[in-house]
DNA sequence: ATTAGCACTCCATGCGCCGGAGTGCCACAC
DNA sequence: GTGTGGCACTCCGGCGCATGGAGTGCTAAT
């Protein structure tokens, strides 16, 4: 670590030696530094400089007689300390203008389309978690009558994402009862976490055992199957714009890595558990290489923010692309993209 | 044609050369052919007819000096007329065996179950075309206040197929006077196929012009939003394991192909229409190379069947996999999980 | 401390060679 | 005339080898 707190001449370097090989993707050797750059050493002290640098674990080179490329943890120091930050074209800013047309009122559909455009501009996968589980607000549920065995339960939640269950019916309703059991169950829960429900749904049933009212024992039973495991119902993720990270020429070259991102992108899990972490934090997260615990991705980055509504962390969205991307400018955007669909979110629209 | 008419022993040996590089995805020589086959013919003889059966189209060489392989056309001959029929095992049945669970209780889960296991047994992307547009019969709609200026609309077709649409209020309504208009129009348009009710809507609006019923008119309104463009709401396919495509030798070696195959099942525009082509006849559809339209798809086959209910034909349900493909299996298969998905879709069960 | 010089390493490319697989054709046998 | 054995020819793909270029590491000089 000295290296870098001494001197801060080998921090211009190492910034300078990413910044080449991010546009270039080969590695960078002490000719071409010293050439294409306003650092006034000759190459042979850089190559001292690249060989401390390259001690220290912040680079690294394919084989002995090649240049330099940066290591998982040279990228670390880059982004955390070296970095400019990019500013944003007005272009770049005025192409995030969320339709407010109509059509957009799902909030699914300003989702899906904040990431098509970000996934665009960066030339990366788009990804964008769905608000699912713990981040759902109840705000009220209605019951559909499908047929004599089929009752149909639509969920709406707070930040108006909304929900389909089927609930195969025991004894036969009709829908003026059903009805009547939305109204009564939207009282009473209206605002509670979609958890918290369950819970007290669990909880009342208990207690109603001997309640006579049997509408509202109805009530509790239906709504408890329809808030049953919502997630499994849903896929909490979208991606946008993967074939981007394929035709990178990072990957395209080799057909062993592009089979296993593939089958990575395909499965989402894997994704959702990345974006998920995010969530945790209020700043933004940068997973460089390694840094995710998933092997087949090793050669990825992920970007990605927290949005948000009135305040309340309802999911993430950020991008996935080659470890060797643009990283000021992607985080520039995906800060822009949240920040763009928190403010959509909260506004007074809805 | 001649060739294939006279001769039964030229069909022989071109079965026997499909079904070898079927096999082997190497072009078959003649000395494999007349070892490892019954065909009682020296190479010599073979070569002689080879060479008849390429001059008639059916096979092609890669270079001069190597083995046959099948032309479009060739794998057309086998398809129509060579090709034995394949007897699924009792254990490939039983696979599909559809969820019965109630979780399967949304059209949607049941065609997408059926579709990731017709992906698995035939190591293809399975595809599926969900009923949507024409197919679509009303069966009951449902209006929801989700706020102030959003009503909610909720539309359940015969089918079971449920979709949502968000509506921008223009003068707040309260619930009830929602459920008034959701029965008033589940009287009016129940059965009809959802074009006719948007027809059927739009004349009455221009005659109710002076009628009083503001209920009415208001009902009309709602609706006519509702039914507007539904198909933009919803992607109308759903894809499987498309990831098994590309890891196919045929594909995996060459990346540009790849890219490009990754990027057309990426848009899926391409892919609605094949699927769409299937559903205007009644048989399997099988469409070889570049008999589908696309450039970038002469590598890959489809095999697509429509399925119903009720006799009534909802969408299409089939694979896609490289050219060189068990055609016999993927046939069986394609029809079983059809016959599967109607059976499944008609019973007594909904 | 910085730099010039030099020996060394490694990769990528191009070339020639050769063996294997397969064809096409010709002449011969039945 | 139908089938077959034989033979010359073609083409692919792998291997070995030489070569040039880019870059390093080290040493000695400034």
């Amino acid at each position: 670590m000295d290296a870098l707190e001494l001197a801060q001449r080998n921090r211009e370097i190492l910034r300078a030696i990413i910044n080449i090989f991010v546009d270039t993707g080969e590695p960078v050797g002490s000719r071409t530094l010293s050439k294409y750059t306003d650092i006034a050493l000759s190459p042979a002290t850089i190559r001292n400089i690249m060989s401390d640098l390259a001690d220290a674990g912040f680079l690294t080179k394919p084989h002995i007689s090649s240049g330099r490329l940066p290591t998982d943890l040279g990228y670390r120091v880059f982004v955390d300390d070296l970095m400019d930050s990019h500013t944003l074209t007005s272009e770049e800013q005025e192409s995030m203008r969320l339709g407010a047309s109509a059509q957009a009122a799902q909030i699914e559909q300003v989702l899906t389309q904040a990431t098509r455009i970000l996934s665009e501009l960066t030339n990366t996968a788009g990804l964008v978690l769905l608000p699912a589980g713990e981040q759902l607000h109840f705000k009220h549920i209605n019951f559909v009558k499908m047929s004599e065995e089929k009752t149909l339960a639509v969920i709406v939640s707070m930040s108006g994402v909304v929900q389909n269950r089927v609930i195969p019916a025991e004894t036969p309703i009709d829908q003026e009862e059903l009805n009547r059991i939305s109204n009564l169950l939207n009282e009473e829960f209206s605002g509670l976490a979609l958890r918290d429900v369950r819970e007290k749904i669990i909880q009342k049933m208990a207690h109603a055992r001997d309640n006579l009212d049997t509408l509202y024992q109805q009530a509790l039973k239906l709504s408890k199957e329809a808030l049953s495991e919502p997630e499994a119902a849903q896929e909490p993720l979208f991606v946008e714009g993967a074939s981007r990270v394929f035709s990178q020429p990072d990957f395209a070259t080799n057909a062993e890595k592009l089979q296993s991102l593939y089958r990575t992108f395909e499965e989402r899990e894997k994704l959702v558990r990345l974006l998920d972490k995010c969530l945790g934090s209020s700043d933004i997260t940068i997973l460089i290489g390694s840094e995710n615990d998933f092997e087949e991705m090793k050669d990825c980055s992920v970007v990605a923010q927290r949005y948000y509504m009135d305040d309340r962390p309802l999911g993430s969205i950020g991008i996935i692309g080659p470890k060797r991307m643009r990283y000021d400018r992607a985080v520039s955007l995906v800060e822009w993209t949240a920040d763009s669909v928190s403010k959509f979110l909260s506004s007074g629209k809805r």
